[in-house]
DNA sequence: TAGATTGTTAATCGATTAACAATC
DNA sequence: TAGATTGTTAATCGATTAACAATC
């Protein structure tokens, strides 16, 4: 992997996943870059320039095979790998998200956290609802690679602050608020209350 | 409003939505762009980039009034008017969707449409769930500005065809697949998955 | 007035597109 | 081989940053 994948490189990953395995399901086993580019809608020398980023995966006057960048795709974006998952605030997006199943992904929620008395020492579908005070004890002794933060906004640095001292490198924040964190710690941000503001704007065009 | 605004511009909108709200709710009434900058975290030349491709809101050597320019930013979004919206899915997500409230932006959920019959004619936080198959006829006598599409990735764009006939011109999309629609419809994605993707790639840094 | 900060033009940076030699 | 398509370099485009005259 060459230098520094810019993010607007990697937000175009899933997509080139997406469209593969479309492909593998309806039995396409070769491509090019030109057909890509009718099928996804980004240029065929993007395309080009996108995959040459991680390596050389196509055969001049061939193309590529689909299986192959398929499992090359798989690879770089990660998803030959299982992942754990705790969720922080059991609320109705929480819960959403449980049943979610999260696409191909692997990923595994192991424990939710919540402060509410009621909820805690109960389950939701099969996942055990915790006290958040005992969250850097579970945390010391659980491997966690992610936690997704569903607390209201004015908990949610505070959450996020106890989450990075434990060692956490990465966040899913659906939390309305903007988190402070180092560098080194991926925060990524689903902001639908953004999401909708960018809506109502464009309607009014 | 001068000419074409950039996508970019627009994301950034919500931003200082957020940011002025809280500057008021602390009482700061005076600010500057090297402020903002220092706040927001986006350089003091973009913020005043940003603001001038709408208007003057500011003074020289005094900076910004916050109340009169978070007025300004509220007319921009669209926030000072009501928005009417349909969920299309019943299910996790679309009730955690209806639970959340969406902040200050002033949108009602006017109705639910399904097409399972055992939630047909039911109600779900005093929203009916109506049958699928009358979306035209619902859609001709009520006047909806956006539906929110939580339906299964195959059921999307047929879903999304059917509003688009009706005219609808914008739809919040929580289904994994990317809608092919025409210019003026604005279609807003959230993509659960890929974001889960984009944090898999960045964890494997 | 003098100091401060905007609004705006110019320079820079980065991402996308075009072009084409390499090569299957 | 001839045709096709990649990988990659060069050109273009757009967005961000820097600079500064205008002006409060």
């Amino acid at each position: 992997m060459k230098n520094k994948i810019s993010m607007a490189v990697i937000r175009r990953l899933p997509k080139y996943y997406r469209y593969l395995k479309e492909m593998i399901d309806k039995g396409v086993d070769r491509t090019s870059s030109r057909e890509l580019s009718e099928i996804i809608g980004f240029s065929a020398s993007q395309i080009r320039q996108d995959f040459n980023n991680f390596g050389e995966f196509g055969q001049q006057g061939y193309g590529y095979n689909v299986k192959a960048l398929h499992g090359e795709i798989v690879k770089i974006i990660g998803l030959d790998k299982e992942y754990n998952m705790i969720v922080i605030g059991c609320g109705n997006l929480a819960r959403a998200l449980i049943n979610y199943g999260f696409g191909d992904v692997g990923f595994t929620i192991q424990a939710l956290f919540d402060n509410d008395p009621a909820k805690i020492g109960t389950e939701f579908h099969g996942v055990e609802i915790l006290d958040t005070n005992i969250l850097e004890t579970y945390l010391s002794k659980n491997d966690i690679d992610t936690a997704i933060l569903c607390v209201p906004g004015k908990n949610a640095q505070g959450i996020a602050d106890r989450l990075m001292v434990c060692g956490l490198k990465s966040i899913w924040n659906f939390s309305p608020v903007d988190l402070r964190a180092p560098e080194e710690v991926t925060v990524e941000n689903v902001h639908l209350v953004d999401s909708l503001m960018t809506i109502t704007y464009l309607i009014n065009k």
